[in-house]
DNA sequence: TTTCTGCATGTTGCATGCAATTTGCGCAAA
DNA sequence: TTTGCGCAAATTGCATGCAACATGCAGAAA
């Protein structure tokens, strides 16, 4: 764990190597992170009221990071804030949730148009093994590591658009999308589906075709969407059972 | 300013009209909205490096909510906040506004296609008003006003496409861009083109024609932001006279 | 002269206390 | 029974105080 890297005999200056910035945390952003965890598992139900003392004393800080952590989450959407009432978790309605997947389309479009273009080899590398492994992952039916990888695959594109400030549009988004795709895992004709759109996606983006890719982007975010908001309606009709 | 619908006689129920709702603003909200102009307007200048005990004495609350305000500022990228140091206004790179510009022409790109075929009649007319106004204004060559008519109808199209979520991304897109636009107030031979252009616009989506709203509004945005960055970075390499 | 160390100052991160607002409940009046 | 009023408990909004961290400088050592 050197820092500092030896030379022979005294060096002239004491080298410093940059090292890789630990990235030290506030209580506030530990809050914000566990809390927004907590709403997209369902830890926090919709609708759910959130006391400041109660959940300051269940994080264990004080209430003063902990109201720094719920403006944050309110800037995503992931809560909502009134004025002298307590923050409450959003209960978004499958319309709500149609309309989310709308703008999360539209913007993976775009990501998509701007990666097939700029996409680094390595980072191409990178989806070819992810895309193998999906495609593995989807023939052993393994659904919750398909979803986690799913995720990570869609991440990767964003990043390979090479564009932050939509990065930084994508991420709200994706949190809520990940809150409503966490309680409609969708059903298994969809699945297939799914999977076929991720290879022709994947063929889009090595072939550097921007507009073809970002057409199967959009197909494939939207109709997810349609999917789960569907899934979402029929439960709110016929609560689970419990 | 009555709240209580008065009857004649003793109405059977204290008939309460849900009225406008003042949304009263906490002091972190006005905060923020005070730092957030004093930032684009530029009074706040980049690079600045922003005190809290200073801050909070200037704007008349205390350290809490100011610190509040400055995470939302930090969540929208208007100001860079690094632990345990002092926040500072982001001076971005021409090549950072290219990239914020290219991120917003893909939005209100979707914008647009979402807008052609939903928007109502009524918003029709607003729109074509606006626009007679700001040929008008182009022609007269009154600058400030077109430039603010320009901010409203793009605002008024991303209403239109009747999308919160993606109204919710663009906003912060929109208010970086807009501080690059206020210290670029671009060329005389750009306007008219950007006037042009805004008519075409118009006319695409009075024909609901989705497609072509969006190119052209994407195209819209992309040259402007190209003028915009060609501008700072000409400025950055030959600072403003004083 | 140059480099390193320790301290002083300035600033942020967080906890706590208090005032203001909301909300639920009880009780009286119609 | 229903409606209205008022108080009390709960909860948020904000201010302030204190500890931790960062930064710059002076002085000592090489």
């Amino acid at each position: 764990m050197d820092v500092v890297a030896r030379g022979r005999g005294r060096p002239r200056k004491a080298l410093i190597v940059p090292a890789a910035q630990v990235h030290r945390i506030g209580l506030h952003e530990q809050a914000a992170a566990r809390l927004k965890d907590m709403i997209v598992r369902g830890v926090l139900p919709a609708g759910a009221t959130l006391v400041e003392t109660d959940l300051s004393v269940a994080l264990g800080v004080s209430r003063t990071p902990l109201r720094e952590a719920l403006k944050l989450l309110a800037a995503e959407g992931l809560v909502d804030l009134h004025p002298n009432r307590s923050a409450r978790v959003p209960d978004w309605t499958p319309e709500e949730i149609l309309e989310l997947f709308e703008a999360l389309a539209g913007i993976e479009r775009l990501t998509a148009e701007l990666a097939a273009p700029r996409i680094s080899e390595a980072l191409m590398d990178d989806l070819r093994g992810k895309q193998a492994q999906l495609d593995r992952m989807h023939r052993d039916q393994v659904l919750d590591a398909y979803f986690a990888l799913n995720q990570e695959i869609h991440r990767t594109i964003v990043t390979a658009a090479h564009n932050r400030p939509l990065a930084e549009a994508h991420a709200p988004l994706q949190a809520r999308a990940q809150w409503a795709r966490l309680r409609a895992l969708s059903s298994g004709s969809r699945w297939a589906e799914s999977a076929r759109e991720h290879r022709d996606l994947f063929e889009a983006l090595a072939g550097r075709d921007a507009a073809e890719a970002g057409a199967i982007a959009h197909r494939h975010v939207l109709r997810t969407g349609v999917v789960i908001a569907e899934t979402l309606h029929a439960r709110r009709a016929a609560p689970a059972a419990r």
